[in-house]
DNA sequence: TACAAGTGTTAGAGCTTCTAACGAAAGCTT
DNA sequence: AAGCTTTCGTTAGAAGCTCTAACACTTGTA
């Protein structure tokens, strides 16, 4: 990495670094390039040396959010013994990246922002968070021999994401998990609690709970 | 209703007509009160006889989508008998009237439009599309009188939303469904599924039969 | 018939993204 | 060291956007 390409990812850092302020102030929709420029001490078009548009900015800070949340999620569940204490760490962990900073988690789940498509350096870190969704998946006592269209599915995406050992009903609880801490966290984040006077927090306990328990009967 | 504000009517829904082609095509901020102008064969400050701002007009979109989707809601659960039937009947329709127009969804439970704030009129909306949930509520065989936060707060809600007879574990249990469909369907739209190659309607009806079993149980 | 209300127009300020052309600085090669 | 190339920043400007102001025309009412 010589000088120039040094300065270069400074500048890029940088650049990224206000369009999250403007970001969190205003959405999406907020993210100027104009005026990141204007803050960075520099005209407009001089931006566009770094980015080729206004959309290759938003992609990038999609990916940076994707591997940010990836590690995450991989640092809650390693070093963890029992997939009950795997699970409260990660659904835990998962929440509080998500409530640290909802402009975020919503530019990754939210409305998806147009002309966006997830390119293959997302995959590594989809795959990486799936991991950890699946390290919380209890033994399956009892397999399945039901050959449903889903369980097939589900045995066909084991494969191509090298799962190991793990069988359709297992892939289909880490999904489960997946969806069930989305659906809570995604409206809390979004604010569908606050009219209710319900505290996100406790429903979301529960729900944890709720998992943990039906993991521990296999 | 006179001609005049019959007209006005017209007008007004034409544009958020057009309005919702470009939502659907370009997202949220693909909106464009000038283009809209323009194809409806006006010019652009015209249609600010109309509407406000462009805020405002984002904002009727999202009462009238809270509506229509309450409307289905409430179609799906009314003249049905045993909440079994009718949760499959809810969240079926719930999830199609979602798959048919993602991007209005999306409206509702995707990233926030900025500056929009919940109006009252929402409100009755929201409590229709609650009411049809709870439909679906079974009995409580043994109603805890476990008197934690979370139920206190559940017993506030209903107190608020005049529920009736329910209890705060019916209550909870109602939260716990419609965190759950969204769960699925929130990922489902935002084309999360997609990389996995699995079916998302395979995934949102174990999902659905899983809740059945649940209530089932009491 | 006269007046008021409603609806449309053009002009324009101020913002945006993004391209084109130009000048200056930094690094590499001979 | 001299010269060439790459990189980076500038200004100018096209084309779009939201939204306001001022003006004209049509419609409904007193």
């Amino acid at each position: 990495m010589d000088r120039r390409q040094r300065y270069r990812e400074q500048t890029r850092d940088e650049a990224k670094r206000i369009a999250l302020e403007q970001l969190a102030e205003a959405g999406p929709g907020g993210i100027s390039v104009n005026a990141i420029a204007k803050r960075m001490g520099v005209t407009g078009p001089a931006l566009y040396r770094y980015f080729a548009n206004r959309d290759a900015l938003l992609t990038d800070l999609i990916e940076d959010a994707y591997n940010d949340l990836a590690d995450t999620m991989q640092a809650a569940v390693v070093h963890r013994a029992g997939s009950a204490t795997q699970m409260r760490a990660l659904a835990t962990a998962m929440r509080a990246w998500a409530i640290a900073q909802p402009h975020r988690y919503l530019l990754l789940f939210g409305t998806p922002v147009p002309g966006y498509e997830a390119p293959i350096e997302t995959l590594a870190a989809a795959h990486r968070s799936m991991t950890a969704v699946l390290a919380t998946v209890g033994e399956d006592r009892e397999p399945a021999n039901r050959r449903s269209t889903l369980y097939r599915q589900l045995g066909a995406w084991g494969e191509k994401m090298q799962t190991g050992e793990l069988t359709p009903k297992q892939l289909h609880w880490g999904i489960t998990v997946w969806t069930r801490l989305h659906g809570v966290i995604s409206l809390e984040v979004t604010g569908q609690f606050t009219l209710t006077g319900v505290d996100p927090e406790l429903v979301f306990k529960a729900e944890v709970e709720s998992l943990v328990a039906w993991g521990e009967r296999g």
